[in-house]
RNA sequence: UACCCCGUGGUGUAAUUGGCAACACAACUGGUUUUGGUCCAGUCAUUCCAGGUUCGAGUCCUGGCGGGGUAACCA
């Protein structure tokens, strides 16, 4: 693993460490992560996952992770295996520590009960679209005032299937004139009558999330439950949950959900890319998802880094899609081993190299890393260069390979063009060269004269062929959810580009899937699970900073 | 509309709690380089506005303005 700088002291941080050194809590620290599993989780998760497991350990305390299932009607097992399967992947453990709230099912109904018996919640029988007009009317419901044994019976007669599903509802008993909307007389328990993965059909009410998810916090000693801005209304309602019951107060504190532009995270509508198949599924490296970021060749390590460098705080604003791709650049670029791929192969032949004849020539695996070795090239008198890198016709600043002019074959020789080889459509499908054999990489000696480029190329004898699919942002816009109707309006169509028929050096034959590699001059890729003997699949994670092309599309935007 | 939260460079965050506004990314200059990568150096802000307290305010107070969240028998 890379080393992290040590995570920026955000203002949970503080607050915690300040909690601590006051010995709230004897001094301890106890977080969770409470997933609902009716989703993959995305680089929003991915946030909360790193600040509560990384704010755990750095006050020696631990993290539970904690499957919210209230709502049986949305969620389901197959997201269970997923969020504990992402979580373990980005490099945290919960030891024996995985929660449900259902397991907490009986408590929190005997809960429910001493509230009725305090007289502090009743059961309203009022119909779902008239409590809602009388909570904006603060208007109290004509139930409010039912007698505690009639709430117990009534109670109990849900719990026992008695009524059907919307007749009834257990709600708090607060303060209808309340102006915090939370407060008026909150529900509680609502009937449903639905299979539920873990308690079966022990049950046919359940509780809310708003009635669960403090219980389930005090329940586990979670001393700081953190949560996103939209649960800041909330807290004083499950404050006085936690104050009538009089049991253990964990302390909430709200910070911004993670926005990243070019991303979206709302489950709705990663679910629509899905089931519309705008997407190849959950997994598609152009999603946000972990799942997707994994596939793309993002690291675990890389995405950590990039949740500490957005950071904490209550302001709700964008962080920039390129910080998430530097984060990848980073890590990788410290330990991915360089490669030569040609993407775009145009023949170039050395005509005055002997035929038949090769070499191998010594490579560096990573320039950052001399631990991690060299290779032997295969070199020889027929090679692919990337079609990109020679120009008939060079515009100015272009210091690659063009009619009369010198380059540096990586690791290799100068070799000079002298010739150029067209179909009949006046397309370049050769280049023909000269080398000069006191040129040879690595050679000691006379001092050479200086060449400008240096450029990657493939042995043509001794390539491998591989696909390469190359992504762009899944939407043209930075804020895909703004000014339209529908998000989808801003669908990039051109997201993802498949080329086959890529040239790579014959040790690539050997990647394993999900295998990180930097193909020298082009980007960071890695094998993608589709592969199979023979037959590789890279995706390109990211493009290495292209300077060229900046220079180039200016040049261009000046007409 | 009501309630709650938040305003620091282009962007995301800091500022020892009242003491020279710092870091990263982006952009632009330049240097190094057998990856137009990496790396190195430099440039880029009168802290939303107006008052007030103070020797001193990004920080405290008052009033504006602006942005966001919530108003489910979802989480």
């Amino acid at each position: 693993m890379t080393p992290e700088a040590a995570p920026k002291k955000d203002f949970i941080r503080s607050r915690i460490a300040s909690d601590v050194e006051a010995g709230k809590n004897g001094g301890k620290l106890h977080t969770r992560f409470p997933p609902e599993p009716n989703g993959y989780l995305h680089i929003g998760h991915a946030q909360a996952i790193w600040l509560n497991f990384s704010v755990a350990e750095e006050f020696g305390g631990k993290c539970n992770l904690r499957f919210d299932d209230t709502n049986p009607g949305k969620e389901d097992v197959e997201y269970v295996d997923a969020i504990r399967d992402d979580i373990r992947w980005l490099g945290y453990d919960w030891d024996d520590r995985e929660f449900y709230a259902s397991d907490y099912f009986r408590t929190f109904y005997d809960f429910a009960v001493k509230l009725v018996r305090k007289g502090k919640a009743y059961v309203d029988s009022l119909p779902a679209e008239e409590i809602s007009a009388y909570r904006e009317a603060q208007k109290d419901s004509p139930y409010r005032e039912r007698s505690v044994e009639e709430n117990l019976d009534l109670l109990e007669r849900m719990r026992k299937g008695e009524f059907d599903e919307g007749t009834h509802i257990l709600r708090a008993k607060i303060d209808m004139r309340s102006p915090n909307l939370n407060l008026r007389d909150p529900a509680i328990y609502r009937i449903r009558k639905i299979h539920h993965d873990r308690t079966g059909d022990e049950w046919c009410i359940y509780p809310m999330y708003d009635f669960a998810h403090g219980f389930s916090d005090s329940i586990e000693g979670i001393t700081h439950s953190l949560c996103t801005l939209e649960f800041e209304n909330h807290r004083p309602l499950y404050d006085w949950f936690i104050e009538q019951l009089e049991v253990f107060h964990p302390q909430q504190i709200e910070f911004a959900r993670l926005n990243v532009s070019f991303l979206i995270t709302s489950k709705r509508k990663l679910l629509r890319l899905v089931q519309e198949g705008h997407v190849s599924g959950w997994d598609d490296p152009r999603m946000p998802t972990i799942r997707g970021l994994r596939r793309r060749g993002y690291t675990p390590a890389s995405i950590r880094d990039f949740c500490s460098n957005a950071g904490i705080t209550k302001v709700n604003g964008v962080t920039q899609l390129v910080v998430l791709e530097n984060a990848v650049r980073k890590d990788l670029n410290a330990t991915a081993p360089r490669m030569m791929a040609v993407l775009e192969p145009l023949k170039l032949v050395i005509t005055n190299y002997p035929e038949g004849e090769g070499e191998l020539l010594d490579a560096v695996n990573n320039p950052e890393d001399p631990s991690m070795g060299s290779r032997k090239l295969p070199f020889s008198r027929e090679l692919y260069i990337e079609r990109d890198d020679f120009r008939e016709d060079p515009p100015k600043g272009f210091f690659r390979l063009s009619p009369g002019t010198e380059v540096r074959l990586r690791y290799a020789y100068y070799v000079k063009c002298e010739e150029v080889v067209k179909d009949a459509n006046g397309e370049v499908v050769e280049v023909r060269c000269t080398y000069d054999p006191a040129t040879k990489s690595g050679q000691e000696g006379a001092p050479l004269r200086k060449v400008k480029g240096t450029l990657h190329w493939v042995s043509a004898p001794h390539a491998v062929e591989a696909e390469v699919r190359l992504y762009d942002n899944l939407f043209r816009v930075p804020a895909p959810e703004v000014g339209v109707e529908d998000f989808l309006e801003n669908l990039n169509p051109d997201s993802l580009r498949v080329l086959t028929g890529c040239k790579l050096e014959p040790e690539l034959g050997a990647a394993e899937v999900g295998q990180n590699v930097q193909f020298e001059r082009l980007g960071y890729f890695c094998v993608d699970q589709d592969s199979q003997d023979g037959a590789l699949v890279f995706n390109r994670t990211v493009s290495l900073r292209d300077s060229w092309a900046k220079v180039e599309k200016a040049a261009e935007n000046r007409g």
